[in-house]
This record gives C-alpha cells, structure tokens and sequence, in this order.
DNA sequence: GATGAATGAGGATTCATTCAT
DNA sequence: AATGAATGAATCCTCATTCAT
C-alpha cells in the first residue's frame, strides 16, 4: 500500500514511463477508495512522484481515472477481438462475446464498478471517449447479430439493440453481488446458461445447414463406395 | 453578497403532515438535482420549513432519499401485484411483470435514476430497507418463474435468478438513454419484444434444434468412424 | 494580532453583530498583509468565528473586501457632503473637497492602497457598487464646478472632468509615497497648494496675462506698421 | 488530455538576439494577459525558447517584466528629451511634456497599465531600476518647473512636486476609463486643456519682459524719431 | 416544536522556478 | 547553452449537520 513519504530527489524519467508509473497508481488508488475518496497525494506517492507533477500528464484527477479506464476498455476490446477470430457459428460468437465479458468482470472488478458508478451515469459521459469505446465493444456483438439474423441463424423479427441490452444488462445485473464484494460467479457456467438463454430467445425455427453435417454425408457416401466395391470384388 | 434570508412564522402542524410536505420537496429537489447536487436549505424552502427541522424528522439526508424512494418503491409493488392478479399464464405473467417494470421507469425516470445511480451503488445497500424491497419487487418474478418451472411452462434447468437479471438488467440497460435525457422507449413494443425473447428463451415446449442435432451429428460420426475402420480392415 | 484558537463553542450573535465583527476583523486583516495575502482563516480567527460561517455572511473573500471599502467609501460622502453644507464660495467649496478627501486618506492609508490597487484596477470595476459609489463622490465635485461655472467663477470653457481628474489624480500621485508608509504629508498644507494651483488655473477673473499681452502687441505691431509707412511715404 | 508537448530543436542564437525574442515575446504576453495572468511558457514558446531556457537570462518573471518596461521606458525618456530639444518658454515646455506623455500612453496603454498596476504599487518599487528611470523621466520637468521659476514665469511659492503629481497624476486619472478599454480620449485635445489649467494655475501675475516687446518699442521710437525729424524739418 | 446561526473538515490545483541531463 | 521533467507550497469554499435559543 501506499509508500512512506521519503524524499524524492529529481529523478528523470521518460515521459513514457512515468504516465505508465502514475496510471498504474491511480488504477491501484481508484480501485481501493473509488474515484472521490482517492486523494490525488496517494497516487503521486504510489507513483513515487510528487503531487504536482501529475497535472503535468493528465489534466484532471478524472482524465487520469478516464485514461485507466481506457488502457483497460482497449484490452478488452483486443482480447474481444482475439478471441472471435475464426470462431464461426452465430451460437459460439455470442457466447464468447458473453464468455469474455463475464472473463474479464471477473478479472477486474474494481475497474468495472469504476465504471459503472463513476463514468457511465455522468451527464457527460455520451461526449466521452469511452462512450466511443463502449460503442466500439458493443459493436462487435452488434456485428455478430446482424450476420446472424442475414444467415437465418436468428429471427429477422429481433431487435439487435435489445439483445446487446439483455445480455450486458443482463451480466451487469448478474455479477453486481460478486462487484460489492458479496459473492461469487462462475464464467463457465454464467456464460453456458446465458447464451443458451439468448441464443434460445432469438433463434430461428429451422436450423441452417451444417458444414460439418455436409462433410459427414461426405465421409458416409465414400465409406459406402468403399463397402460397394468390397462387396463386389468379394462377390 | 449577503443577503439575510426571509423571516418564516412558528406554523405548527401534524407530524404527519409535516413529513409528507417534507417528502413532496425532496422528491422535487432530489429529481431535479440529483441526489449530491441537491441543497438541503432547498428542500427546507420547498417545504416551508427551516433547515434544522427536517432533522426532527429525518435523521439525515440521504434518509430522505431513502423515504422518497419507499414510497415509490412501495407503490411500484402495489402496481405489480395488482396487476398480475387474476392473469394467469406463466408467459402472460411474465410480460405483465415486464411491461409494468417499464412503465414505472417511464413515469418516473428521476427517481429511477437516483436509486440506480444513488442507491444501489452504495456500499451499504445490502442492510438497506430498500435492498428488501427490491428483494420483494424481484420475488414476485422469481415466484411466478418457479410455479412456470412447476408448471412444465419452463425448463426445470433455467437459473431463475439469471432469467431475473436478464430481464431487469436488460430493461435497465435498455432505457439508460432514457434516463439520461437522450432517446426514448415505446414500452408497450419493448415489452412485447422483451418477454417474447426470455420466453422464448426459457420455455421448455420447443426444444433446442441444435444441441438435439449435434447429439445426432455426433453419433452418427461414430458410426461413420466404425465404418470407415473396418471398410479400411476389410481391404 | 490573530487571536490564540481557542475552542470556540456555539454562541449565538444577532446577525448584524456578527457582520459588524467579521468586517472590523477583515479590515484589520486586509490592511495588515493586502488582499491576497490575508488568509481567510485569520479573518475567522479575529472576528472569533468559524471559517465557514463568514461565508454565511459573505459570498466571497472579495465580497469580503468590498463591504469593507463601501462602508469606508459610506463614512466618506457622509463626511463630504456635511463638511461642505453652508459653505458659501466656489473655491473654498473646492479648498473643502480637496482638504476632506486629503484628511480621508490620511486617515485610512490601508483601505486607501486596497481600494487603489485590488478594487480599481479590476477588470470588473465598472460594474460594482464601489463604482457606482466612486462617482458620488466625485459627483459633488462635480456639481461644485458645474454651479462655479454658472456663477462666472469659472471660466465656461473649462472641462470639469478635467478638473476632478487633476484633483484626484493630483492627490493619488501626491500621497503614494505616504501610501506606500514611504514620507507623509500634511494634509493642511496640500490642500492650501492644490486648490489655489487648480483654482487659479480654472478662475475666470484673472485674465491669462500672456494671450492678452499678445494680443495688444499685435494692435501695437499694426499701428507701428502704419506709423512706418506714413514716416517713410511722407519723407 | 495528457497532449504531448512539440519537441524544439537546439539552436543556438547570439544572447543579444536570444534576449530581444524573449522581450519582445514577454511584452506580448505580458500586454495580453497582464502579469499574473501571462504563463511563463507562453512567452517561452513565443519566444521560441524552453522554459528553462529564459531563467538563463533573467532572473524572474517580474525581472523580465521589469525589462520590458524599462526598454518602454527609455524610449519615452529619449522622445522626451528630443521634443524638447530647441522649445523655448516655460508655458511651450510645459505643454510638450504634458502632449507627450499623453502620446506615450496612448501609444502603449498595455504596458502603460502593467506599470501602474504591477510595478507602481509593488512595495519594493522604490529599490527599482523603473523607480529611477521614472524619476529621471519627471526630473525633465522638475527642471523645466525650476527654471520657470527662475525666470519668473512662475510664482515662486509653487511647490513643483505638486505641479509634478497634478500633471502626471491628472493625466493618469484621465486615462484611467482609456487604460480599461473603456471610452477614448484625443491627447491634443487633453494636453491643450491641461496645460493650460496648470499653467493658469501656477503662472506668476507679472509678465516677464519679452524680446519682442522691446523689438516693437525700439521700431516705435525709430518711427518717433523720423517723426519728430519731419515736423522740425517741415516746421 | 421550531429556528437558523454556527460549525469544520477536507483536497484538488496552479505555475514559477529548479536542476539533472 | 539548452532542455523540459519535476517540484511543492499554499488555500478558498461548501454544505450537511448540530444545538443554543
């Protein structure tokens, strides 16, 4: 926690460093106190920097509360994007999106609650870069909507922007508990019952033609040539 | 630049009517402002009362907060429970609990916002009267969930607790917006939408097309295997 | 100087007391360090109240200061227009303005500079009530030469801004040092000087000698033009 | 947010011309802003200079201030001197001081106002090189006062440091609304009204002996004398 | 019961100046 | 000489709550 006091003595860093020194104190700070209880002098001491220094690279205690959030919201959106690579099927997409939201709850709570108590319910937040964040995230479901509803994976009667609101709705919901600190979840499980869920909820009648049915019949109809022309030869 | 605040008369009233117009003016104060933002000497001025004697009444001011949202509360439950009287039907129900919860956000959207924003943050809201009641506003769903479990209306392997987040989550999410002054919501669509997706969801009578097929799929591989071998022996 | 902090404990002034407290304890402190260097506290500490509470009285430090400055400015149109009733004559009226304003600053060098340095200088000067206090003051000035110049005292062409400006600028120059706890003056003298420089300089009975003497050596250079040519035309 | 400053390359400049970018760049600052309010780095990139760089070469902000001023102020010493070069007659001498100082401030009102402002009231404006540069500049008409008293243009109970504050203290009080940005004033005008106030105001009663008097007089008794010639010679 | 004067803690922020590089 | 990262002091103000009257 918090480092003693001691005199620092001018040292020089590169700007780099320090803005990743200073950020790694205020997520550190933020997520103990929560943004108003976090005393800017903590996070320079926890920086090993002084206090004044700080506005030298973020202009606010809240820029610098922003920018934790965005380091951690861009992560996210890189893991969100690595992990839908090559996955196929409209089913399997919306339980990694759900899958990985749950993941990444479970990895950063504070961070999370960060945001949601101090970031998204300011009046300003629609003007904010992690607006734009949030939107891009959601997007990569939204996409995965869209392409299903045009495969016929899911009913062309859904309403996209509902299903993204059930389902991070519905996971907000879900692990406010687990974010206060009283109790726990299971991604695995959460993930599994929520996207049977959805995927349920939204999905069309008539199951689509399955590649891997395809390659099946393919496999069936070579294995009962083979069987053909054994059964003549032996004939 | 000092002005000396108008003189009131000693006007002696019933507690009880003291503490409803005390309530009205915090309703109004907090809606308006928010719950930090709102100047206690504003409520006392509303209510036509002196600063010091809303603490005769109230302990304090977020207890104000507290009784205005009861009161709310308290009438959001009578509604449901009036409402969902005589409907029978574990779908029918569902919707109603849906479409209600929506409509209490559309009439009120300040004071759900407070609670959202004010209440249900705090740290302390698990030993709060509201967390009760909002346990026993969710009860209502989570009772009409299991009879539907019973029933055969539903899967017996739904998490009643996750179909609740679902649904509250999701419509919390849904009119977020709204809450913040930007875009609105039809709730009659919504609900409509809404309780058609979790139903669909959750109903136990269609039976989940792809699971029953890859099931199929899979054994069907491992005829194909078995046959594929000894096609492959008997050569 | 600053009283010890003792405990102070709940008592109970009438309003107008506790202002008149708070304001002798800021001009004690606003004359002692200047206006910015006056800390709040010591303010608090003199007029043995809270910190907070001055601001029940006054919305700001700078309220502060102003209150100070137009009770002083008060006192000082008060002194002006009661020294000048029943005086009779247009430049002992003036004698009389420029002894009183003299006397004034003698008096209260520190709220003189805090008026001149914090008050005057401010961009929004123009738009405050020690403004609208300033031209009063010089009003009566004003309205001396004004009746001076309907009398025939002075002479009609003069620009009685002009005049206020030479006064009271004459005066600001000539007590800077005074001011500035650098020399004094006595304010007998002064006044003797400056009215009877600006009275004669303004006085419309004593003829500029210079611009007539120049304008009979004119008549004489004509006539001796004349005189020339006769004694030479009649040689 | 966090804006990354632009990267200067080293170059290396003569010091004079270094100093001259940092002045000219300081006034500037210094005229757009006033001095509190005009930041260091500001001027520094102005300037075209780090930060650092300026504590190279002055001393302060206020010492660089100071020089701005004291470059203005030689310059007005040295127009000053130049106007008076070859003007004859106290009344004419006077009047060119009063015309010229007013150009000057009309000329600069911005750096007019950082000295009555920031360097005037300073409580150590008397240990400064501005001090006596401003001594100097008034010593101009000191002398000119003295020697007009000398000659007799001048009552000789006049006291020339008053003459002194009620010219240039008239003058800044005159300016003050100009200063401010509020109203105009045209110096020939002014100056033409003032001189004469205060020359009025100080002129002695008998006129001093002038040469062109005396040259009349001599033509006269030349015309006398002809005259006289031609009566006896006609008579 | 009602008043309203009095309390007092609590913290972000600026920016001229320094000094290691 | 030039840089520019680092320093750190210094303080006004708010407003929920208390308590003497």
């Amino acid at each position: 926690m918090s480092v003693a006091p001691e005199k620092r003595s001018f040292v020089r860093l590169p700007r780099e460093k320090r803005m990743r020194d200073i950020e790694k104190a205020a997520r550190m700070v933020f997520s103990q106190h929560g943004f108003d209880a976090a005393p800017v002098n903590e996070i320079a001491a926890e920086a090993g920097i002084s206090e004044g220094s700080i506005y030298k690279f973020y202009t606010n205690k809240r820029d610098l509360l922003h920018t934790v959030l965005r380091t951690w919201y861009l992560g996210m959106i890189d893991d969100f994007k690595a992990k839908l690579e090559g996955i196929e099927g409209t089913r399997a997409r919306i339980h990694i999106v759900i899958w990985q939201h749950l993941k990444s709850i479970k990895e950063s709570p504070d961070l999370c609650r960060l945001f949601y108590s101090e970031v998204r319910n300011a009046p300003d937040y629609y003007s904010t870069e992690l607006y734009d964040m949030n939107r891009e995230y959601t997007r990569v479901l939204m996409g995965i909507l869209a392409k299903g509803m045009a495969e016929g994976d899911i009913r062309t009667d859904t309403s996209p922007a509902l299903v993204r609101d059930v389902i991070f709705g519905g996971i907000e919901h879900h692990v406010t508990a687990y974010l206060m600190n009283r109790g726990d979840f299971d991604y695995e499980v959460v993930a599994q019952q929520l996207s049977r869920l959805v995927f349920c909820g939204i999905a069309a009648d008539k199951p689509e033609p399955r590649q891997d049915l395809d390659r099946l019949i393919e496999r069936l109809e070579q294995v009962t040539d083979r069987l053909d022309q054994k059964s003549s030869e032996g004939g």
